[in-house]
RNA sequence: GGAGAGUUGGCAGAGUGGUCGAUUGCGGCAGUCUUGAAAACUGUUGUCUGUCAUAGGACCGGGGGUUCGAAUCCCUCACUCUCCGCCA
């Protein structure tokens, strides 16, 4: 939720960042100001008001302690207008400031200057790119193959207990995936992470916080009976513990690493190439997550996305970054790069990650501030990415590493999985 | 699941209708004393909103109600604790 000083404050600079999402969003913005300005004026009228009933009730009551009966019922007479003025500015308070709210949070975060203008994933800038694209011989299989024939993951078995897209790994299929989610674990443990092993379900007021509700209400499972929505990503339940709470400056940044599975319902999202583990309705994931302040937020940005970079070539993937264009970028995101890995058999570039500073958006939602040294409270700046999203990760690895007498399992993994070859 | 007791400021813990935004203790901060520190003493110490600045408004788990006036009374929801039951 962007701030309302800040539109205020800068309505210029707010209406051309959001120009380059979508120019219809300059027109949301006088919309949200006039509204406040209503709103607010509202509220002054409400308090004007209670203020003069405030002053009538400490007189009534130093009547009464006096004994002055008579007096005080007199002054209670005069109550009778003001009480009956303040229910109505009090509810037509409240109802401007619900449309004013309900207006507002249909506004995404405003990009970062250095974000390119763009509408569709082909306008995003590639802004790196690392390792020579594997060139694989003609018999070269997709891992949807690989994974049927080494016996590492069975879909069919997946949809019989569950259903499509939530497959059951299966002996070195299992011990690769448990491996890759220590190794990430224990690389952001030495960069300095803290472990958090957080719930897997949430309430919705996390899922506003980091800004899935009410926007992206129907990618999450909702268990209804509990009205409990299940983790698109551990980004929702580690931002939420800084929910409601102020910080110390001196505790900034935090650095937080979480695993969890991933739930996610992709309605609607199901097509030729999300076959295999392309796409999946629960899926593994290691993310990293830090609280900062503004000033530190950018740096530690960059910072990420050397840890992330660092993954990818300890495993030894061809990747690329790419700095998203406005209009593929999500809703609360600043600034996102994504990684893509070179999945070889299948000639594609694949998502890994996706590494974010949302700036103070989330902050906003999450009421998450830190006290500087003047003892002033400020919004802070909340960032995440992926350390990395597993299934992607374990395709490429077995569509790039893939050889006639198996496949074979990248240095540094072999330590966490007791294997070098899967044949 | 059954029965009971609670939820107050960073923490502990008072407060049952009117100068209570809240006694007190601890902690924190500043000062006195000291070469320095500790102790002792003194002062200070929440958040949001609002104003150029004052003033004003709101917040005692959440929501609603009664009242001229609610931390205090009523309703409701959530959570915590104790005992019993069940259980990985």
């Amino acid at each position: 939720m962007l701030q309302l000083n800040y539109l205020r404050e800068q309505t210029a600079e707010a209406k051309s960042r959001l120009n380059k999402r979508n120019p219809n969003f300059a027109s949301v913005v006088d919309e949200v100001l006039a509204l406040d300005e209503k709103a607010r004026a509202a509220k002054k009228e409400m308090e004007t008001n209670q203020a003069e009933a405030n002053v009538i009730a400490k007189q009534i009551g130093e009547l009464m302690k006096n004994g002055k009966r008579e007096e005080a019922e007199a002054l209670k007479q005069q109550t009778s207008q003001l009480k009956a003025d303040a229910k109505l500015l009090e509810d037509k308070s409240k109802q401007l400031d619900e449309e004013l709210f309900a207006k507002l949070v249909t506004l995404p975060n405003t990009p970062n200057e250095i974000v390119p203008e763009g509408k569709t994933p082909e306008e995003n800038v590639t802004v790196y790119q690392y390792g020579d694209l594997p060139a694989l011989d003609k018999a070269a299989l997709p891992h949807w193959d690989l994974i049927t024939n080494y016996n590492l993951i069975d879909f069919e078995l997946g949809t019989k207990i569950t259903g499509a897209g939530f497959p059951v790994y299966r002996g070195k299929g299992a011990r690769m995936q448990r491996g890759l989610v220590n190794f990430f674990l224990d690389e952001a443990m030495k960069a300095g992470y803290e472990e958090i092993v957080p719930p897997f379900l949430v309430n919705a007021e996390s899922g506003f916080g980091t800004g899935q509700l009410p926007d992206k209400e129907g990618q999450m499972y909702h268990a209804q009976v509990d009205d409990l929505y299940l983790i698109p990503t551990a980004e929702v339940p580690i931002t939420n513990i800084y929910r409601d709470v102020i910080l110390k400056e001196e505790e900034l940044p935090i650095k937080n690493v979480g695993y969890s599975p991933c739930f996610r319902r992709e309605a609607g999202s199901w097509g030729a190439h999300v076959r295999g583990l392309n796409r999946l309705h629960q899926f593994e994931k290691v993310e990293i997550v830090q609280i900062a302040t503004p000033e530190q937020s950018y740096q530690l940005l960059d910072e990420m996305v050397k840890h992330v970079q660092s993954l990818l070539e300890k495993l030894e993937l061809p990747y690329r970054i790419l700095r998203l264009c406005g209009g593929d970028m999500g809703f609360t995101s600043a600034l996102t790069y994504d990684f893509e890995t070179y999945s070889a058999a299948q000639q594609r570039w694949l998502e890994v990650s996706s590494t974010s500073n949302f700036e103070s958006f989330q902050a906003n939602r999450l009421k998450c501030r830190y006290k500087n040294k003047e003892g002033k409270n400020h919004l802070v700046h909340t960032l995440n990415g992926s350390a990395l999203a597993l299934p992607r990760i374990l395709a490429t690895i077995l569509e790039n590493n893939q050889t006639p007498n198996g496949i074979k399992v990248p240095k540094a993994l072999i330590p966490y999985v007791g294997f070098d070859m899967i044949s």
